[in-house]
DNA sequence: TTTATATTTCTAAAAATATAGAAATATCGA
DNA sequence: TCGATATTTCTATATTTTTAGAAATATAAA
């Protein structure tokens, strides 16, 4: 592993991203089915406020594991397989 | 990756558990030195007290990424490679 | 323009986590 | 046994995180 704090920072944001169910649970969404927009992603977890979920994918999306696309009023999101590749491959399977 | 749900808990501990800064340099240590006992590991950080150190380890060890060996007074601790390969093989590069 | 829908930001409260000092426990060696 | 050292547990506090309602923003459609 690098010694680039740099990374570091970038491996730990990505960990404690994970490391929270409801966001390991959009991961996983997002990796079966592609280019769910965000209410779409809230329809398939249990009660969940729209502005909490909002602050869920800021955090997937800070530490690079979520891309997004904007179209029109929707924003969809997937899995950058780059970034989950190095940092949890797991989430790949 | 498998819908058992005990499996989902380990993922999100493991994450939780390298989710913060001092507990991933500690990983990160006994990748590159294995064997290391406690005050060994807390005299490779800065200033963290034991009793912080110790609920560190415990997170480490209770989510599978960290193997113990105890040897009179001192436990020795190193990673356990197929849950750091299974989960995020990035600590072992 | 008005209305409806999607999402974010603001704000605050509740819950979880990190931290460490002090006391307790365990083991070793004198 | 006594004293020293390693580690854990107890307790409390400070900090961070999670959560969501309300208000704000953005875009599309009527």
């Amino acid at each position: 592993m690098a010694e680039d704090s740099a990374e570091l920072r970038q491996a730990v944001k990505v960990y404690k991203a994970l490391g929270e169910p409801t966001r390991l649970k959009i991961v996983r969404l997002l990796n079966g089915e592609k280019n769910l927009c965000c209410s779409d992603i809230g329809s398939k977890l249990e009660s969940v406020a729209g502005s909490t979920l909002s602050h869920h994918l800021k955090q997937l999306t800070d530490c690079g594991l979520l891309d997004l696309r904007k179209d029109g009023t929707y924003i969809y999101y997937c899995v950058n397989r780059e970034v989950a590749r190095k940092y949890a491959p797991y989430l790949l399977e």
